[in-house]
DNA sequence: GCCAACGTTGGC
DNA sequence: GCCAACGTTGGC
């Protein structure tokens, strides 16, 4: 899942240990988003400048509505959605841990092993799948989590 | 239902 | 600040 840091980034999520993931407002994105089940593990990835997957999180809820969506005074409010028919989903993620080495997204356009990434197919998404064998590549790219982070 | 125009996002 | 990618909108 990709986010600004200076807007919501992983040491946010890590400062509250839980915290909601809402905003998203892409079909695509929403259904990956649909498509996460409980614990399912989280990579955290930072745009704008020098853009890096920089950690890990968990699923501690899975997706219900994003409340922003009937906020008329929120970013993300949607006069096309209803509480009795939601179109945007939130989720709140748990904070893992740090990347020991943050992996960058130049360091993965340059390794041929990630071509078929979605995230890399199709780089404005926000949230994107990542299959198990490229989420052990990122882990051992990344050196793992530093220490006394799970 | 198609497609051109337009707006937004995000990497560089 | 530019530009490519892509989503959305609106006319037909």
């Amino acid at each position: 899942m990709k986010t600004e840091p200076e807007e919501y980034g992983l040491h946010d999520l890590k400062a509250v240990k839980v915290g909601r993931w809402d905003g998203v407002r892409n079909y695509k994105a929403r259904n990956n988003m649909q498509a996460c089940l409980q614990d399912d593990q989280i990579l955290i990835y930072h745009s704008g400048k020098n853009p890096k997957i920089v950690g890990l999180a968990k699923v501690a809820r899975t997706a219900y509505p994003d409340p922003a969506q009937f906020d008329s005074e929120s970013d993300y409010f949607d006069a096309k959605a209803t509480p009795e028919k939601p179109r945007w989903v939130a989720l709140d993620l748990e904070c893992v841990g740090e990347l020991k080495s943050p992996v960058s997204l130049a360091t993965l356009k340059a390794d041929t092993r990630f071509q078929e990434m979605e995230m890399l197919r199709q780089t404005r998404l926000s949230v994107a799948e990542v299959d198990q064998n490229h989420f052990d590549l990122i882990m051992n790219l990344g050196s793992g989590l530093l220490e006394g982070e799970a």
